[in-house]
Parts: C-alpha cells; structure tokens; sequence
DNA sequence: GTACTTGTTAAACT
DNA sequence: TAGTTTAACAAGTA
C-alpha cells in the first residue's frame, strides 16, 4: 500500500526517466481513473513532462504547458511503471515488459513517448487515479495535504497543535493527511512502536515528552523506510517493477502473534480508527 | 458465500 | 457547528 516513502520511491525513479520525455499517444480506459475526462488523451498528446513533484502520497507531473498539470495518486494498488524503448523496465537489463506481462488487464493507462518508452499505470483495485488539472485546480489538491513528517517545519509544537484537545485516537489523527500527510497504517504502527506509544491512546493524554518521542519516530520511520525503496506486501512495485525492502525492518506490522522485538510481550493487533492496528500490549503504553 | 484488507472522503452521528 | 465515527468504494485473498 503505497504511503509516503513508496511514492517517494517512484517520483525520484520517475524524474530520472520521464523529465523532458515528449507524449505522442495515450491509451487509457475511460473511467474512474481518468475521471469523466473523455479527452484525456487528446489534451496531454504532444507535452513534454518537465518536472514530478510530491505533496504527501499525491504525485504532480508538470509540462511545458505551464496551465497543465497530471495528478496521480496510487491509493491502494496503483502502480507506475517505466518501460524503455528496448522493452526493458526502468531502462535496467533484468526485467522486462513481458516479464512483467505488461500491458496487463489491470493497466489502466499507457504513455507512449516519442523516443519509444512507455509509462504503464496499473491498479488492480481502482482507487488510484491520474487527472489532468489546471494551475489552479493542481494547488487546489495540493493543499489538501498538511506538513510531512520529514519536512524541517515537523516538529514538536507541530505536532502537539494537532493532538492538543483531540478527544480521538492518535492513530485517527496521524492518517488524516490534511494535518500530516504521508503516513499511512503501515508507517503509523510502526511510528507509534518506535514512540512505544499505544496507537489507541487519546491524542490529548499525550505528555510533552511524548509527543516528542512521537515526532522523532514519525520522521525516522519514514527516512528509514525511503531509504529501503518503501515497504511491499503484495502490490507495490517501483518506477522499475521492483519491491521495496522495509518489510524486513517491519517491527508490529502483520506481525501479531509473533514475539516483540523489544521485551517480552507478543505482538496484538485490534482495530483502531477503522483499521487494522498492531502494538505491543507489553511495553508500549 | 462471508469476512477482511486499505487511502481517502462523504455521509452519518454525537 | 465542529468533532468524531462509520460506511463506501474495488477486487482480490483466506
């Protein structure tokens, strides 16, 4: 499930292969992932990409047309995957687009540039989308996504702005991306055991030194995880088709019933905030 | 067939 | 009204 570090992972591979690549042809399947753009193809055919930008998991391509932009989210299943003009994924010489037997039924969307790559967006569940957008509409969508983790403007007044007087979880609250955007229920989990902080604890309990436990775990778990190419479980896969490797530095995560890493407690998982949670009961408080 | 999975939001509650 | 919770979306797995 791609969360920050994932898209991290894809925009920077991405921004080697795609800036200043020309689109000659779009193949894409009208529906929820183009939105009810029926001319989709049409009014990006003949851009040039300039630049890939990310605001938490939203991806923003822009072009020479400085009033048009291409917004992508990946949500749960979407995927980005660069082929060369030799076939070869991510221009590397291991796997191919008929390794990867694309394009497949769940490819949603085709980039054909005017060197002979292409840019496959598959999501098997359809959640993701790519959107063309104006200026204004690209900075609308933007803005919907608060201060990440690892920006310097992350700190300890930060986050204790947005958990103060909170009578919710502080799970509910570090997935809402309008406050802190990046994190997902993976890198939450994972935050909240670096923290040993229980992720069903009441925002507002948080003491001072806490939140700044809490803080510095946010933004170590998602430096670290950039750092491995993301996490993949099932779908994820980079700009290349690869996986991520943070799965292995997973400590809580799918990981209940086996023993903690740091005492003797087993890992739980229970549902907080709508999801899937997991925690030490032993010494995480 | 049923329950469960998740990023995000819209709708439903309090 | 604001804060919080739940359901919904899709399609696959167990």
């Amino acid at each position: 499930m791609p969360e920050l570090p994932e898209v991290e992972t894809v925009r920077s591979q991405l921004q080697k292969f795609l800036i200043g690549k020309k689109i000659n042809l779009v193949k894409f399947t009208p529906g929820r992932i183009t939105g009810d753009n029926k001319n989709f193809g049409k009014i990006i055919q003949g851009r040039k990409i300039t630049g890939i930008d990310r605001h938490g998991k939203l991806l923003t391509f822009s072009t020479d047309d400085t009033d048009m932009f291409l917004l992508g989210h990946l949500k749960m299943t979407g995927q980005l995957i660069f082929v060369d003009k030799n076939g070869m994924a991510g221009g590397g010489h291991t796997l191919s687009a008929k390794d990867l037997d694309l394009p497949h039924k769940h490819t949603h969307v085709s980039f054909h540039f005017a060197d002979g790559s292409k840019l496959y967006f598959n999501d098997m569940r359809k959640f993701g989308f790519l959107r063309i957008a104006t200026k204004k509409e690209a900075e609308e969508e933007q803005s919907k996504y608060g201060i990440e983790p690892i920006s310097k403007d992350f700190n300890f007044e930060y986050l204790k702005s947005v958990l103060s007087g909170r009578k919710t979880t502080i799970k509910g609250l570090l997935l809402q991306q309008k406050q802190i955007a990046g994190l997902g229920n993976i890198y939450v989990d994972e935050a909240c055991f670096m923290a040993a902080i229980r992720p069903d604890r009441i925002a507002s309990s948080l003491s001072d030194q806490e939140i700044k436990l809490l803080a510095k775990a946010c933004r170590r778990v998602l430096q670290q995880a950039i750092k491995a190419g993301g996490t993949t479980f099932y779908d994820f896969t980079n700009a290349k088709g690869e996986p991520g490797h943070y799965i292995r530095q997973l400590n809580v995560f799918q990981k209940q019933g086996q023993p903690c890493g740091r005492c003797d407690g087993i890992i739980k998982k229970i549902k907080v905030a709508g999801r899937g949670t997991h925690f030490c009961p032993v010494c995480q408080f």
